[in-house]
DNA sequence: TAGAAATATGAATATCTGCTCATATTCGCT
DNA sequence: AGCGAATATGAGCAGATATTCATATTTCTA
């Protein structure tokens, strides 16, 4: 299925050694979109303090903000800021009662993808849990 | 050395209103190294490119780094800089054969992860492709 | 063997990220 | 109303990151 013998004339140094498997794998790949939303996606459990805040509302069910910064052993401050990240991408969501807010999980799939990468990445790789 | 202050600073406003929820969670959390193990992990799935040159990995199954380079449309050096992070973390194996090195998957374990991520977040919630 | 090709690496730079500190906002309590 | 508590937010800064450019290394070839 991989054609295209005339690549984009778009790029300077763009030599290759097996064009067709350049096309296939162009044809294959994730758009530049796509990859840019996945990686912010990704990007967002890459920060340890964000992963064990994740951890502690998937673990207590909810958590005020203040409970959740001595729960992850932050500043209440460092906790709100990446709460607001958090909450912008739509992966907590929170319910205020009085002055204090409390925040919990709205994402079905982290549970599941952190369980993923839990087992592959802490177990089989070097698990020093 | 400098002495600097206390590295402890877990004294200053740590209130809390439910402490038992606090501790619960304190139990169930990810350590602290293994959050940052787990980010880690994370951290190298954050970036589009990489993420398309592993999907370009995913479907070629091998490919050198020119070609890398021409599939996911970015220069040669970026391409190598990225490729020595997948290989420091363990993520991609290289090949070499006279002066072109072919580079591939050795993780069998990101497909699954990305399979999951991909299905959750570009399939799911705000698909914009 | 000289020179070019494919890749790797180091340095410099620009951008991004997360923290702290200060301040704002919202609410309860007296 | 006024003050203090819980959280949110903005500015500024320090550290991390990715890219580019230049150079090094290895290997093929004339």
């Amino acid at each position: 299925m991989s054609e295209g013998k005339a690549v984009e004339p778009e790029s300077c140094d763009v030599r290759m050694v097996h064009p067709e498997k350049v096309e296939f794998a162009r044809q294959h790949l994730l758009s530049p979109v796509d990859a840019e939303s996945l990686a912010e996606r990704f990007k967002l459990l890459s920060d340890p303090g964000r992963l064990r805040i994740i951890y502690a509302l998937l673990e207590t069910g909810e958590l005020c903000v203040c409970d959740l910064a001595a729960a992850v052993d932050s500043s209440e401050s460092a906790t709100s800021h990446q709460l607001r990240q958090l909450r912008l991408a739509g992966l907590v969501k929170s319910r205020k009662v009085g002055r204090t807010v409390y925040y919990r999980l709205d994402d079905t799939h982290v549970r599941l993808l952190l369980d993923v990468a839990v087992e592959h990445y802490l177990h089989d790789h070097d698990r020093r849990i």
